[in-house]
DNA sequence: GGCGGAATTGATACAAAGTATCATCAGGTG
DNA sequence: CACCTGATGATACTTTGTATCAATTCCGCC
């Protein structure tokens, strides 16, 4: 069955394929797949939206009533480095990758009416901004970009009804 | 006298220069000028680089024992409302605006090594942004462009010294 | 299935970043 | 120079993130 699609965005994975990407990279690396990592992931799926670290710790706690905050960033920071979870700087907040490829450079765009997320992929800002780092001379190894605004459906919702 | 330009970068305003476009600004808007507003204009072009709120706050003190850390958020708000400061997201820190002009898109360039940072302004990357937002449907309202590497005297070192 | 040991997590304490509230003060106007 | 509004001071607090060291767990191996 086809997951619903809507412009093109990338649908998001179900639980059993964001697990089962994640025990191969971590396998592929040497890496444990422990309980706090699976839960961290299953409770971003589930929240579809970004979360902070200490909301998640928060839905963490019915079923692991002993994480901490420390435990949390650390596995937010593995996971991050694994690729799988991406970190909004503007949000402080963390939000599962949609983007189950290898490496890749993205986009945020974040509504701030209904805080929705959307990752995007674009080739052509992704060129002009290695082209900028090129140009100032810098060898880059991150490219932040967060784009808010007010997404397509908030924006008819604020003219709408009058 | 001609300031030093590094790479075509916008060199710093002296702080006559500063003082007198934040005065301008202000006058415009009918806000005040404020004892704090100049003295943290002061301290950011001084620092010539991105301070944090917490070291700009100590960074006051000898000049003003009783601020507090809410005053200079709130100094901070109005002077990145009015545009002379900017927030870099990814380092929970401000910086003076080095574009003196009425509002613009900017990208930052930041070093991991010396911490150096380059307020740029490229017009391809900015429209690149817009098309994106425009693609997915998005007002934007924000465009947060932080790329963080090692910039050229930094790298050069680094391979440098064998 | 149980062992061993490095990797991960727990517990605790703390540092850093940011905000809310209300009383007091000062910048600009006339 | 008095007034009033907007800005700051004082205080307390919330949120976010880290350091340290002891206890536990995962996983390959037997
Ligand atoms: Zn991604
Ligand atoms: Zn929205
Ligand atoms: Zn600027
Ligand atoms: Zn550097």
């Amino acid at each position: 069955m086809m997951r619903k699609s809507i412009k093109g965005r990338a649908a998001p994975e179900d639980l059993p394929a964001a697990l089962h990407r994640l025990e191969t990279l971590c396998r592929e690396r040497g890496q444990r797949l422990t309980r706090q990592r699976r839960a961290v992931v299953r409770q971003l799926l589930a929240a579809d939206r970004a979360l902070s670290a200490y909301e998640l710790l928060e839905r963490l706690r019915p079923e692991d009533g002993r994480a901490t905050a420390a435990s949390i960033y650390r596995t937010l920071d593995f996971l991050m480095e694994l690729g799988v979870v991406h970190r909004l700087e503007s949000k402080r907040s963390f939000i599962l990758c949609r983007h189950p490829q290898a490496p890749h450079r993205v986009q945020f765009l974040i509504c701030r009416s209904c805080g929705e997320v959307i990752e995007a992929e674009d080739a052509r800002l992704a060129a002009a901004t290695e082209r900028l780092g090129d140009r100032l001379g810098f060898a880059l190894d991150q490219r932040i970009v967060e784009l808010t605004g007010l997404c397509g459906r908030c924006r008819t919702r604020e003219a709408g009804p009058s």
